[in-house]
DNA sequence: GCACTAATTTAGGCTAGCCTAAAAAATTCT
DNA sequence: AGAATTTTTTAGGCTAGCCTAAATTAGTGC
């Protein structure tokens, strides 16, 4: 059972938008997510699911959800992205805001050869630029905890686990200020203005950090 | 103007059959090298030849050629065809007969940046692994004048200049043979039962080459 | 020049994946 | 609960690229 770049975008956004508890997504936030329209989408998961066997589990008006088949190929197209981008970044040198898009187009059409060469080249790698873990070649997740830095609780010692990748901008945002995976930091005060300050460890100054930006950073909740 | 990968390939089809002369090139053959039948390249060609600007220029009945657009556009994706060969082997350490697959993939998904980026890595190089020269960032092609072996004089000491990458069979069995890009050789004789003797520079030993296998051998006709 | 054959084009259809507009179901509000 | 709103689905259409079958044109042999 191939499947094309479409059929590709939707299990991945399906995987995306479920976060860990793997709740139901609706219609309406594939919709966005992918840029179509909701009418679109319809038709689209009545496709999956009637294919034998089926890639999602669909009940009208009730959501969707992710099948075996259908979370394999999910997380092996987020293999392919995660590996691609680190390759792009640290072979190609490309920036840190720059591999995202080239890695979303060509995940889809890279070979298991190519991946494997990839993977080998870069030496099995367990995280991609933004510290996003790289699922294994046989399937397997590894297992990482983490918190959105917007509910770590405030003057505790954190450790900056992952930044969403999605937004060029906030990247380049990120990485001026020292917010890269790894930095240990300290939330001082939470503001009202809908902001946070931040203090990188063993630096004194304090950040400002939006909302918006700082909804983009996870930190490692292993021992929270 | 941008180009589907269906496009790009009856673009680059009708660079490949058309030759150094560019004669024009017929709607069977271009059915036989994509593999689609001569009805779907006759909706196709009218289909480039009514943009604007026109891919290609087409008349009824009397075969097409590439317009000033579609040539370059053409020699776009051979030089990412090629680059990729190159970077597949050399980097990837794919070997000689498995860069033509993924490459003939890639070609239409790999953005400007990374046709740069790839290049630099590998040096601006001239040439792919099958000894193809590899179009310049600019547009320019660089000359090169080729013989098929098939055609060369008996005796004439020659140099191997490149083989076609299109059959991975042909390449593994020439690579065993010695018969590789920069490799000199001399042709003794042509058997009337269809194959050609060749001895390689400084060995003594012939090989029988079947004309089949010749006829993918091209060699260094700059001092014909 | 005419008949036959080969190459090419036209006509009509199909699938994947998208769209808009309208209908139906679920949810929220009073 | 019943009305209003939001979400989702259905219905009908469109484009790109392919197909088969039927014309048409070009080329060949006499
Ligand atoms: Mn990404
Ligand atoms: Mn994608
Ligand atoms: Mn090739
Ligand atoms: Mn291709």
């Amino acid at each position: 059972m191939p499947t094309s770049e479409s059929v590709d975008d939707y299990l991945r956004a399906i995987l995306e938008l479920s976060g860990k508890s793997e709740e139901r997504v609706s219609s309406n936030g594939l919709a966005t997510r992918l840029g179509v329209r909701a009418a679109s989408v319809t038709g689209m998961l009545q496709k999956l699911a009637a294919q034998r066997p089926p890639l999602v589990l669909y009940e009208k008006h009730r959501g969707v959800r992710l099948s075996a088949a259908g979370m394999r190929r999910a997380w092996e197209i987020v293999r392919h992205h995660r590996l691609l981008e680190l390759f792009l970044h640290d072979v190609l040198k490309y920036s840190w805001d720059e591999v995202h898009e080239e890695a979303e187009r060509l995940e889809h059409f890279i070979s298991e050869r190519f991946e494997d060469r990839v993977a080998a080249i870069l030496g099995d790698p367990e995280v991609d630029p933004h510290g996003h873990v790289i699922p294994h070649r046989n399937g397997t997740i590894p297992v990482r905890e983490e918190v959105p830095l917007v509910e770590w609780p405030i003057g505790k010692p954190a450790v900056l686990s992952s930044v969403s990748d999605r937004d060029p901008a906030a990247l380049r945002e990120l990485q001026r200020l020292g917010l890269v995976p790894g930095s240990g930091l300290v939330v001082d005060e939470s503001k009202p203005n809908a902001s946070l300050l931040v203090r990188l460890s063993g630096q004194k100054r304090q950040i400002r950090l939006s909302i918006e930006l700082a909804l983009h950073v996870a930190v490692d909740a292993s021992r929270i």
